[in-house]
DNA sequence: GGGCACAACTTGACTATACAAGTTGCGCGG
DNA sequence: CCGCGCAACTTGTATAGTCAAGTTGTGCCC
């Protein structure tokens, strides 16, 4: 079954302004010129720029055509996922070191993380260093089924993206559920991130699921305050509920 | 110049939803009548009900009518701004104690905070210890422009909501801005939230603008972690980049 | 060079229509 | 009572068209 035309050109165009190809402040083809490459009507073409608008990756108004909105209004949850794309989003060098990967057999907190059933008794384990211009920022704990923690064990962590790996090796993700909270630094915490023991970190704890709804990953990332906060802007339709 | 139909057809239906008359689970009306009801063609009915869709306040498929979607879906941060909206839908009994409210002369932080030229020399700073079931959960410390804190001057704070007094008053709110970070609970952190100075706290900083732009709140949060945190799911269409 | 008018371009909103895909309800037969 | 088939309903996608509102570019005149 194919996917709707509005898709595909909302897929295209989303690709093409994460990839930089359309950066913040550049047109985009008109609706004229999209329906010519398309060969379609003006429907799905003004659907999928409507879509991307409600994703916040486009502005503009009657009569000029679209822009890319600036990254500041389109990312502040987007990059949840992808620390790399963040810092570089914002200016710096991202930077990175695999601490451990290990298969190993599972916790019982591991088995909690991911929804093991009792069928399953091994996972993947990962502490990683992430570095923003060259200085310690976050440390990441992720705990992977073994199903997909497994194909990493075949992988340079430190030569590119995870993601990207993964990807390119048939793993789907489909949803995200993202926890935000303040945590104290504990002995490995503070071990690789350089503060006291005690001090305050902000965390950002992340199941990821596949289409079947089977949580494949689990993260646990700790951030050093100061460096990295979460932001989100409210526009105009300020609803409130008292 | 009037609004366009597919808006007013989409804040009528939102506004049935918020209001609860249309509960999470239950059908809207079908788009044909919609259209009766509007007296208007397919479009603008669609265009409608695709926004509400990607507000999150509506889920279903082809074939069904649209239903509401549950408040997990669509509250995320749709409650930064309503500390009391946030802990009755969690179903525990927020409370709150003014420590503090005071009309005073604008430190440099303050004007910073508010963006406050070299002509305004005053402002109004509120401490406020919020409660959840009888017990502290926030310490919260807001500036505000003098010509909106000068209304709470005459309001008795812990009987109601500021947010309502304000409105009822005339105060416009257009847009917010929230950054979401940790920081180090500090003597009056610990006096009042009952945890060691350095512990760490979840910080929620907010600045409020009316129509014209101008900031006239400046709200700074402090959580005690356990209690509280941010979440946020995202849907199927995970975009990720590398 | 600047300002104005007009044409061309562009998006926003809406109507009408058609077909595909999916759901729900009803009637009939076993 | 249950299952199946079919009709009615419903949403999803798309084409074609029209008009309003706004922007941009060009040419002409001062």
């Amino acid at each position: 079954m194919p996917a709707p035309l509005h898709e595909l050109i909302a897929e295209q165009l989303r690709g093409r302004i994460r990839s930089g190809e359309l950066a913040p402040g550049a047109s985009i083809p008109s609706e004229s010129q999209l329906c010519a490459e398309w060969q379609s009507s003006r429907g799905p073409v003004r659907q999928a720029l409507a879509t991307l608008r409600a994703e916040g990756l486009l502005a503009g108004g009657q009569g000029r055509r679209a822009v890319v909105s600036t990254p500041a209004l389109a990312q502040p949850f987007d990059t949840l996922l992808s620390y790399s794309a963040w810092a570089t989003s914002i200016g710096r060098t991202p930077g990175q070191k695999t601490l451990e990967l290990a298969r190993r057999p599972a916790s019982p907190l591991a088995r909690e993380r991911l929804g093991l059933e009792t069928g399953e008794d091994h996972v993947v384990e990962e502490l990683r260093l992430r570095l923003l211009d060259g200085d310690p920022a976050m440390l990441e704990r992720t705990t992977y089924a073994l199903r997909v923690g497994t194909l990493l064990l075949d992988f340079d962590t430190d030569s590119g993206s995870e993601w990207s790996y993964l990807e390119s090796h048939g793993v789907a993700f489909a949803a995200a559920r993202h926890v935000i909270d303040a945590v104290a630094a504990d002995a490995v915490d503070a071990a690789h991130l350089g503060v006291v023991e005690g001090s305050p970190l902000l965390r950002q704890r992340r199941w990821v699921r596949d289409a079947d709804g089977a949580v494949i990953e689990y993260d646990d990332d700790r951030y050093l305050p100061g460096l990295v906060n979460f932001s989100l802007e409210n526009g105009p339709a300020l609803t409130h509920v008292s």
